[in-house]
DNA sequence: GTTAAATTGTTTAAAAGTAAACAGTTTGCC
DNA sequence: GGCAAACTGTTTACTTTTAAACAATTTAAC
């Protein structure tokens, strides 16, 4: 239902103007001041498209494998606090323990000195698919950011981090 | 329907752990190579849960106002293209403009020379809109990378538009 | 000039993510 | 010890985003 005008100007004056190209936009938003957070998320989406590429197949998708890794790093961290670190709602972080659970890539733990929380751990299963695709993630990184040097990369990095608030400093 | 396991260990013996705590999580990922992938999410959810929170109550969402002002940059602009430079999916991008023009912010001209083409424009409301707002986002974006300094923020800023591909070198 | 392929945006159906509500458990206060 | 508040995760309902399908138009190839 979308109001399409159509454009009644004179024909006959050659003023139809050039198609606004994608490098135009892009050269007009880069003129502005200001625009770190836009620029995050159009990075972020940018590389992630790249990512979901380079993964197209995998037996796990990246948040899968972010949850997977970092129960490998941190054995019987809680439901709830994962998600708090990841930035994901607490229902979406449900579905994708019962997912991953259902598979038999980890298991929920429910401690006897708190019987409301939930404690995870990887199944071996689990262990050997984290296993099998930290060097898979990691070439696809390698990859996707082959237009930053090392220096720019580990600069990329630490500001990431100090803007998400992870930096100590 | 999840499956809790009810943790059996002796519990005489003294060996519950100490919950693993957010600081840990974060501590055993900061030890991790090659996470800039990972570390650009992180940021832009972090970063876009205060932007949301300081714009809470405004009358343009972040999204409307990104595309408001992109218009407003290069009028006539398509929004194939519009999307295609924001990374947003058409039939997203269609929803949107839908929106913006039943308030009309904006309004859709299909030219002459291309018929199948949307070409957007901004209203004099939407203008308005623009204005109002500039100074808004400008405000939360300079309060929420407060743990920046000037450099690191213009070095975050051209990282970004490298590893968007948006910088041309 | 004709036809096939590509382009441009919309609609529909499905998937993904979130807000609100809920239930059970733990903690803090008196 | 009792009760209210807070915590922890789950379920339900809703919203947002995306994949697939579609239609009209334009472009490219012959």
């Amino acid at each position: 239902m979308a109001t399409k005008n159509v454009q009644t100007d004179n024909p006959l004056v050659d003023e139809a103007r050039a198609p606004v190209t994608k490098q135009q936009i892009i050269d007009s938003l880069s003129g502005l001041e200001k625009t770190v957070g836009f620029s995050i998320r159009i990075a972020e989406l940018a590389i992630f498209e790249q990512l979901y590429q380079h993964l197209k197949g995998s037996e796990v998708s990246i948040g899968e494998f972010t949850i997977l890794r970092c129960i490998g790093l941190n054995p019987g961290l809680r439901q709830g606090v994962l998600a708090d670190t990841l930035h994901v709602k607490w229902p979406s972080m449900t579905k994708l323990i019962n997912a991953l659970e259902l598979r038999r890539l980890l298991k929920r733990v429910v401690p006897l000195n708190n019987r409301r929380s939930v404690e995870l751990e990887l199944t071996d299963e689990g262990e050997a698919m984290v296993a099998k695709y930290t060097p898979k993630f990691r070439a696809a990184e390698t990859d996707i950011f082959s237009m930053l040097n090392d220096d720019e990369y580990k600069q990329l990095e630490k500001l990431l981090r100090k803007a998400a608030g992870w930096l100590q400093e």
